[in-house]
DNA sequence: ATGTCTTTGTGAACGCGTGCACAAAGATGG
DNA sequence: CCATCTTTGTGCACGCGTTCACAAAGACAT
């Protein structure tokens, strides 16, 4: 029950797989680099190194987009950051407000990547009374109260969660019931939103625990013995039986 | 040029795919919840649910770590737990280190999530001298210089680096040099690392960014009039010739 | 012991994303 | 105008990840 939306149905925005659009940014950034340096033309090749990406990927991506490129030249570089950014929704104006102003929001609220894109930062909100008026990155504080007004008032419709997981969801209804429709949590919380909305998340504890995963791996296979770089990697279905009893049987650490 | 490892050739762990350890914390964290409420068992069906998933994934994925559930029943939230935190790599020890303590290191160093799972924050380091000793989250910042001291003393293996985006691809060489083997960036470049460490980026300026895109395309649809849900996806191929110049002719809109 | 009922574990099908490899397109030089 | 050379755009095949749907496993009641 209650099985609210919380992933993306993958909706296949336009013609454009997601995994690209995850990806424009990233040309963008390369590509802002090389028009700083007044570059007129890069090749896939060296644009995808820019980028870390295989050359082949990056062709097929930029397909997606239409034919941009001049064979056997390359890629304006200031047509392709002008295309990217037109497609990504740059050339607009994002009003974006961060609700808890903790370290995180206000890292957040001083970090300088937002405003050189397209994104502005229409309001800092934070629940605490005593944070109200105080001014965080030139922006004042203001309290939870304001939420609703400001959200309508701007026009806002990208909110940015920083709050402790446990006042999350809390902020995340208010949100979408103001009028939000674009969430980037970074409170540890699965959150429930209805249909249409979307919501990405960046936890900070789960990126950790994934490169734990790996380095209890590379430990592991160092202590095997193997000091190759590519080991036999497929094919190794078997379960470290010498590392405990069998299958049901239960390690020393257990429940009560 | 230059192409060194940038993404994990995605090397297939053990048996356990990718995409399932990426998985895993997040039903830690739900089973977590359960276990503080002394729920004693869970079904697929719960626990996919409080962990926004689908249950058949998650039976697959636990599949992948053995056979720990009992049909008719569902999984022991105790034994789970200790199974998910072994096969992850919490059961033991991990010191980490945080390069660039501005706003966003600062944040790093006072989240919680981090202890409470098996990470702890040996060092806080700084290039700003005038940052040393200073206490940040109750640890001393030290300087750069004692870098590969702390991390060959400490025996620390994974780096977190939260410095501007110059610095990053210098400290990333120097943590790689010193023994760090995995390393989390904050910063907005791409690192170029040798094989065998694993790299894994957050980048708050890309997540906006995809935002803003699927955000975009609602307020399109809307104002399309295409009120169902699937446009007439495939084949558009043409360029938005009634846009602006032919090719090689930048728009209004453009970097200095 | 036997039957019923719940829930797991997984075989199989499908769709998306990736990468190879090459034909077509255009630039460039003679 | 033709030949050559560079680089794009993409058809195709492959592998990973997701989902469905169901047989097997065990709990529980009688």
């Amino acid at each position: 029950m209650a099985t609210g939306r919380t992933h993306r149905p993958a909706t296949r925005s336009r013609g454009i797989p997601e995994a690209t659009v995850a990806r424009l940014p990233l040309y963008l950034r390369a590509l802002t680099a090389l028009s700083e340096r007044s570059v007129p033309t890069v090749s896939s090749e060296e644009l995808a190194a820019a980028a870390g990406v295989n050359s082949a990927k990056l062709r097929k991506d930029f397909s997606y987009l239409g034919s941009y490129g001049t064979r056997g030249v390359g890629y304006d570089v200031e047509y392709l950051v002008y295309q990217i950014s037109r497609e990504l929704g740059l050339t607009q104006d994002w009003p974006v407000v961060i609700v808890g102003i903790g370290n995180l929001g206000a890292a957040l609220a001083n970090y300088g990547g937002f405003a050189s894109r397209g994104f502005r930062v229409a309001a800092l909100i934070d629940a605490d009374p005593g944070m109200a008026g105080k001014p965080v990155a030139g922006i004042p504080v203001q309290h939870t109260d304001e939420l609703e007004k400001i959200i309508q008032d701007d026009g806002v419709s990208i909110g940015v969660i920083a709050t402790p997981a446990g006042a999350a969801q809390q902020v995340c209804d208010r949100l979408v019931a103001a009028g939000v429709t674009s969430i980037l949590n970074f409170a540890p919380t699965v959150l429930n939103v209805p249909e249409g909305v979307d919501v990405r998340k960046v936890d900070l504890s789960i990126e950790l625990q994934i490169l734990a995963f790996h380095e209890q791996r590379k430990a592991g296979e160092e202590a095997a013995g193997d000091a190759g770089a590519v080991p036999p990697v497929a094919a190794r279905k078997q379960q470290p039986a010498t590392d405990q009893g069998p299958d049901g049987d239960v390690p020393a650490v257990m429940p009560a």
